[in-house]
DNA sequence: GACGTCTAATGGTTAGACCTTTATACATGA
DNA sequence: TCATGTATAAAGGTCTAACCATTAGACGTC
């Protein structure tokens, strides 16, 4: 019925309504706010507590604060940095394993296979065969891992797109960002993996344009299972 | 070659002391940091910065303020709430849609029966079954439609739980935090629905005492998808 | 036009005071 | 005896009023 009566201190009052405004868009990525100075007489509270507002909005990366003259809080891009921030945090405390994040990831991207395998239009399947092709360039001797890694990034987010849901892209983005560091650091940079994985693609995408979700879903199981064993070993 | 060098703000400093201390155990779960008057002297800032940094701490959720006698600044455990935070923040600055959500919660939490019907102890089943219990005695007359989606919750939390991977709870939990506004606008409040309910979930225990995971999948999406309906008609 | 220098805007830091919340000890009274 | 009220002090929360440090831009000199 009732929830514990939460404590309150202005200052989270004033980040919740500039937090407020820049997700309802009323300030966009790049508008200064204005100088401290001001901000105090606006929310009439002390610089002190105004400034503990914005060292919790610089936390939770909605600013950034610039020096000097025509400096102050700018508004950023909500981005993934916390999050980031706090897995690293989880990881580095062993409170979740790179083998789970390789779990967790494996399951989404095969989701996302299903539903753009339902929802692919022709373009959509000509993006990713443009992809394909990159990745056959970059195959060729002598191979470039850093371009065949780059492509089959992009191939995954685009494949995001495609799947239509945003909670999918966003969740999507936030994995592949925190789990790179693990492949670079643990997958090996043979020629023969990078074919393998190319293979899966071209399967994937067969699958996808045929409108196979059972297939797709397979496809990205394999592609993916294809690493499980380096970060799995890695990993606690 | 070179990175920018970094701002230097003597807040973060104290902030990275800190934090180093907890990361590094040398300050542990519940213990108490001495109080801002004798933390300023320590770091030989003013109470102003050391605030600022305590600030940061606590919004990183590595500290938690007390009030009053015998209060302070206490270590606590490194968590997933900046991360569900955080995530948070993404899909509500991505504008998602109650239907997005529900997508993709159907198939988050299909996943996550799954690897409970693959993980489930003995002790775990009995877990599951009490919640039913509870559900089964908050649908009697008269039945208390506040209990019964309080156990269902507790229910599906508890499936993350043993389905064993902290990645899957975590966001388990920010998929929960944004649905719920829309279950509880949109979802009818009759009994025959909540009954329904109630049959799915048997069926779904049933399914993971066996370790029966493509039923306990299946099971879930029936569960979920009683729901489509209401949420998809109304979002957007 | 290239290079210093000055200036003002703006965040960073400090000191010292007072307010607010809360656990505890103690007193009061049924 | 036990419940209830009250005083006390520890500790966080807030405020004021300065001064320091960084930086863009204006201005001036060569």
């Amino acid at each position: 019925m009732f929830e514990k009566a939460k404590q309150n201190r202005m200052f989270q009052d004033v980040v919740e309504q500039i937090q407020d405004a820049i997700l309802e868009g009323r300030v966009v990525q790049g508008d200064k706010l204005p100088p401290e100075r001001e901000l105090k007489e606006i929310f009439d509270v002390s610089r002190g507590t105004l400034r503990e507002a914005l060292r919790v909005l610089e936390q939770k990366g909605l600013i950034e604060i610039r020096l000097g003259v025509g400096g102050g809080a700018f508004v950023r891009e909500v981005g993934t940095a916390p999050v980031t921030e706090g897995l690293a945090l989880l990881l580095r405390r062993n409170k979740v394993s790179p083998a789970e994040l390789a779990e967790f990831r494996k399951d989404l991207e095969a989701s996302i296979a299903g539903l753009a395998a339902r929802r692919a239009g022709f373009d959509d399947i000509l993006i990713l065969k443009d992809f394909l092709k990159e990745m056959a360039q970059a195959l060729e001797e002598p191979f470039d891992w850093e371009a065949v890694i780059a492509a089959d990034n992009r191939f995954h987010l685009t494949l995001g797109e495609i799947a239509g849901n945003q909670v999918y892209r966003t969740i999507q983005a936030t994995i592949h960002e925190n789990i790179h560091p693990y492949f670079d650091r643990y997958v090996p940079r043979d020629k023969d993996t990078l074919e393998g994985n190319y293979g899966d693609l071209c399967l994937l995408v067969d699958a996808v344009a045929a409108g196979d979700e059972k297939e797709a879903i397979r496809c990205m199981q394999a592609h993916l299972g294809r690493y499980d064993g380096y970060i799995v070993d890695s990993g606690k």
